[in-house]
DNA sequence: CTGGGGAAGGGGCCC
DNA sequence: GGGGCCCCTTCCCCA
């Protein structure tokens, strides 16, 4: 099943800046392609940490339910990536920059709630045309997803969220069909086995940009998500989020 | 059981 | 306004 758990982050506003969170030497990383990623692994904020546990009560999501989406990991190093990261791979799609692994702002966990909204994609491909115009309140015009509960203030932001429901991106070997085309980009790779990025430190090659971010993390010395109550650190929040739910913090946190 | 990799979905921002 | 790209997150599966 299709994971949707399009929420909207509401911190997302803006946009993390990373380059405060990151370290000083960063600019490192920017050039990325496939292989500088690395070893900046040191500059340690170590300081920073981020505890969760309050945030949940600062976002809510109009979604139903509950405050899970907490902003993640703002710490990616990955200031450079925005810079000149282009380099990746022209090739294909991902070109994205993917930043260096290294020393991020850890992140403290602490339980919270996962919210699920009830928006799905399961269904194939309903017409897209209609958005419902809400009349919202006074504030500000809603336009309403005619598949799902969601509403967006710009026409813009709606017509994206339909493709996620009419899937307009199709491949052509497996005929599994994407709400965006850079998805199925990274889906073919799948298909075709490629592989543009690379982690600088074990010469292990990625699809996804975003997996070897992680990966990186694996590489760090002092990891992104850290248990508050043991200070113990990991690659993960689903990590760290299994950590605290299995012992550790459930005294605290 | 834990850690990590693979794949995929979404929103936001910039061009 | 639309497309592309970026970053984040999550889920599943495997070692």
């Amino acid at each position: 099943m299709p994971r949707s758990f399009l929420v909207k982050k509401y911190f997302a506003k803006q946009k993390p800046n990373y380059s405060e969170l990151e370290c000083q030497n960063a600019t490192s990383l920017d050039k990325y392609p496939l292989a500088e990623l690395s070893s900046t692994a040191t500059c340690l904020t170590a300081g920073l940490v981020w505890d969760l546990s309050v945030l949940p009560a600062l976002y809510l999501p109009t979604c139903q339910t509950e405050p899970s989406a907490i902003p993640g990991p703002l710490d990616l190093s990955s200031p450079s990536s925005l810079s000149s990261s282009a380099s990746s791979s022209g090739e294909e799609d991902e070109g994205r920059t993917s930043d260096p692994p290294s020393p991020e702002p850890v992140h403290t966990y602490a339980p919270r709630q996962r919210m699920k909204c009830t928006g799905t994609m399961a269904h194939v491909s309903p017409p897209e045309e209609e958005e419902r115009e809400a009349p919202v309140a006074a504030s500000r015009p809603a336009f309403l997803c005619k598949h799902c509960p969601k509403e967006y203030t710009s026409l813009g932001a709606l017509k994206m969220h339909i493709r996620s429901h009419t899937l307009p991106c199709v491949c052509t070997t497996c005929g599994k069909a994407f709400s965006r085309p850079w998805l199925l980009r990274g889906h073919i790779r799948t298909h075709t086995g490629e592989r543009p990025f690379s982690c600088p430190h074990c010469n292990r090659a990625f699809a996804d940009r975003s997996n070897l971010r992680a990966h990186l993390q694996t590489h760090a010395e002092v990891k992104k998500y850290q248990c508050s109550v043991c200070s113990r650190t990991f690659s993960r929040m689903s990590l760290l989020q299994k950590h605290s739910s299995s012992g550790c913090c459930s005294a605290t946190a």
